[in-house]
DNA sequence: GGTAAGATCAGC
DNA sequence: CTGATCTTACCT
């Protein structure tokens, strides 16, 4: 268990962190979808679709740190998106957290999200996860494995008890749109919808 | 200095 | 299907 998993390659530490647990201020919740990202055209992992991709910038340094931190953006001017930075130090990859399973904190997570709001909708979609955890672009930078730290994960021990995970094509990315790095557990309704992006190249164009 | 395109979401 | 809303990155 441990965390070793997190300085493995994008698909390998998201893999990992599906049931993992992602806890902040007041709630607890199990991650149940991911999108893995890789890094520089001339590194390990090319992915024209993550932000690390042009080299490092303000914005995504962290990214280029060491694993196990938290990697925030804003998305579309309004949503904030959380992401856990894996590969070694020095080099860019990370998971987007995608949505998760409130287990403990629901209400806190429905006063930040609305009382009309479905419990298995909560949590359901990047921006949505943020705004139920309470997640804003202050918490970039976090270590994720630090107890102390305002925002944490977890990684639980019923490892056996895990379904096998469903593997598909990343959501709204316009490049590399058909790479199979979205992973998620099947039959869970906290799953959020699969939209290939306006943008990108016809299905089955080269990648 | 200007601008277009987003790793999105909710409401018609 | 469309509008909201704003930062980043890339262009002139």
């Amino acid at each position: 268990m441990g965390t070793t998993g997190l300085a493995a390659e994008p698909l390998v530490a998201a893999a990992s962190l599906l049931g993992a647990t992602f806890a902040c201020r007041g709630v607890r919740a199990t991650i149940v979808e991911v999108e893995a990202y890789g890094g520089v055209p001339d590194g390990p992992w090319p992915d024209p679709a993550a932000h690390s991709y042009r080299g490092p910038t303000a914005r995504n340094a962290v990214m280029f740190g060491p694993p196990g931190r938290l990697y925030t953006y804003r998305s579309y001017g309004m949503h904030v998106c959380a992401n856990v930075v894996c590969g070694p130090a020095g080099t860019a990859a990370a998971v987007l957290l995608r949505a998760a399973v409130i287990e403990t904190g629901e209400q806190l997570a429905r006063a930040r999200r609305g009382d009309a709001v479905p419990s298995q909708a909560l949590a359901r979609g990047p921006g949505n996860l943020c705004q139920a955890l309470g997640i804003t672009m202050a918490d970039n930078g976090i270590d994720l494995l630090d107890p102390d730290a305002p925002v944490r994960l977890g990684f639980g021990e019923k490892l056996g008890e895990r379904p096998a995970p469903r593997a598909g094509p990343r959501v709204g990315v316009s490049r590399a749109a058909d790479r199979p790095w979205r992973l998620w557990v099947p039959e869970t309704a906290a799953v959020s919808a699969y939209r290939r992006s306006p943008r990108a190249p016809a299905p089955g164009a080269s990648d």
